[in-house]
RNA sequence: GCCGGGGUGGUGUAGCCUGGUAGCACCAGGGACUGUGGAUCCCUUAGCUCGAGUUCAAAUCUCGGUCCCGGCCCCA
């Protein structure tokens, strides 16, 4: 035998697994749809420029690129924004602002697969695509912690910080983050001995690095940004007000998952305004569930193209949710039915078609078996109605159902077949 | 890319240290049993991750690959 197994880091989904994920992804995609936002589907694979023009020549390692029978590059997508942004540039940007935008699909990054990453992965998303309000950004904020408390989840914590505020911050201080990797790599992991280190070198400011490695409740939020603020330059008092405000909001709507994180830096791509991430401590390593913020597509359109998103980890939520919330199940009843003999058959199919117009679930014993082992197999598989028909019901147009649940049989003409169906 | 732990029928495992008949349970299929409940008994299918080495002999010891798991790096 060749090697028939699945590629490294995908993975099959049984029945039992798919009703969990079907179930999972219904509920987020009704919350985020009551949020106003409307689903969209883009192709799996797209050009590989449009990955590396959002997020630069490097990221080509970790995609799936390959070149076409035409010679084009092209890539398996290893996130939806992009593609989703071009959608919107090419077809949707007539659309009346803001324009609110839901999407759920399949990705794919070449990476070291472990707990909770893959090579292929399911991201749930949104982008809401207009001028960035505090507003906004509490509806963005909002419509994510909804969708995950819709789903059972609980312990999880919402970090929220400014990565434009966090550039203008270091900009006063002579620092140009975007070209100090070490310098935003330390921030990110909290390394305030570090972050002290790099700031000191450039400048003699006061220990700001303090301030940026903590992180605050939502009631010291605002305080906090007020020290940011204090005595700081246009740029950092424009972007610290509308950071303000959104915490002032979310004093009242959101609840005590909610911290202010002044370091995160997502990567410091292409967000550049307010970003936050979600995460869950029991996940381990890959606890990060959610990413999203403020960004400008404009030099990647050239024209201004403002909006704020997120993606959710459906993985690893599946993962954090596991046990706990279950799926609905299938407990709606089974109807089984069991023809005896070459006569039966006709009539069986046609009583089945009945049973499924009534919108049951009915299936039929194909294999040929007898009545015992039918009856084993109807139980196994969840069943709780066995029709039988056999001669003795062909002679006398009646079919036999018998109830599983409590072992009560009865005959009734097939013709009262809907009376009793809608009795039970 | 780096570090560590693993891999025995479809599933879960025993055997490995101390080399010598691959055992058990579940699941699946069939029979006892051709019209009625998950029972019972019997039968069947099916396995040592791959390759090299050591040895009279390797599931077992050694080395390498591969895949899985946990962590590091990275994370659009």
């Amino acid at each position: 035998m060749t090697e028939l197994n699945r590629p490294r880091g995908t993975r099959d989904f049984g029945p039992d697994q798919m009703a969990v994920r079907r179930y999972v992804e219904s509920e987020i995609r009704s919350v985020l749809q009551d949020f106003g936002y409307n689903e969209v589907q883009t192709p799996t694979f797209e050009h590989l420029d449009l990955f590396v023009a959002k997020s630069g020549p490097q990221v080509v390692d970790q995609i799936y690129a390959f070149k076409d029978k035409g010679d084009r590059d092209l890539a398996l997508r290893p996130e939806l924004t992009a593609p989703v942004m071009r959608f919107y540039q090419a077809e949707l940007r007539n659309e009346p602002k803001p324009l609110r935008i839901l999407y759920f699909g399949n990705c794919f990054r070449y990476e070291r697969p472990q707990k909770g990453r893959y090579r292929e992965f399911w991201q749930m998303g949104l982008e809401y695509i207009g001028k960035r309000t505090a507003l906004a950004y509490a509806e963005v904020i909002s419509a994510a912690i909804s969708a995950l408390r819709k789903v059972g989840l609980r312990g999880f914590s919402v970090r929220i910080g400014d990565v434009g505020l966090l550039r203008e911050v270091f900009r006063e201080l002579g620092i140009d983050l975007s070209k100090e990797r070490d310098l935003a790599i330390a921030l990110d992991k909290k390394e305030a001995g570090k972050v002290r280190q790099v700031i000191l070198q450039k400048s003699s400011s006061h220990d700001i690095a303090e301030i940026l490695t903590n992180t605050y409740s939502l009631s010291e939020a605002t305080d906090v940004i007020g020290d940011l603020l204090k005595g700081a330059g246009e740029a950092v008092e424009e972007e610290g007000a509308l950071l303000m405000s959104l915490f002032d909001i979310l004093k009242s709507s959101a609840g005590e998952e909610v911290i202010f994180d002044p370091s995160i830096t997502r990567g410091l791509d292409y967000y550049d305004g307010i970003v936050f991430e979600i995460d869950v401590p029991s996940l381990g390593a890959e606890k990060q569930i959610c990413g999203g913020g403020g960004y400008s597509m404009t030099s990647m359109f050239n024209s201004e193209v403002n909006g704020i998103g997120f993606g959710l980890g459906f993985d690893r939520i599946i993962m954090a949710i596991d046990g706990p919330e279950r799926a609905g199940g299938d407990g709606v009843g089974i109807y089984y039915l069991i023809p005896m003999g070459e006569r039966a058959v006709r009539e069986s199919i046609s009583i089945m078609d009945r049973i499924r117009d009534s919108g049951r679930k009915c299936i039929l014993e194909t294999q040929g078996r007898n009545v015992k082992k039918a009856i084993g197999y109807g139980i196994n598989c969840g069943a709780d109605h066995v029709i039988i028909i056999g001669d003795a019901e062909m002679d006398e147009k009646k079919i036999s159902i018998k109830d599983l649940t409590n072992r009560e049989q009865v005959s009734i003409p097939s013709s009262d077949l809907e009376k009793y169906l809608e009795g039970i």
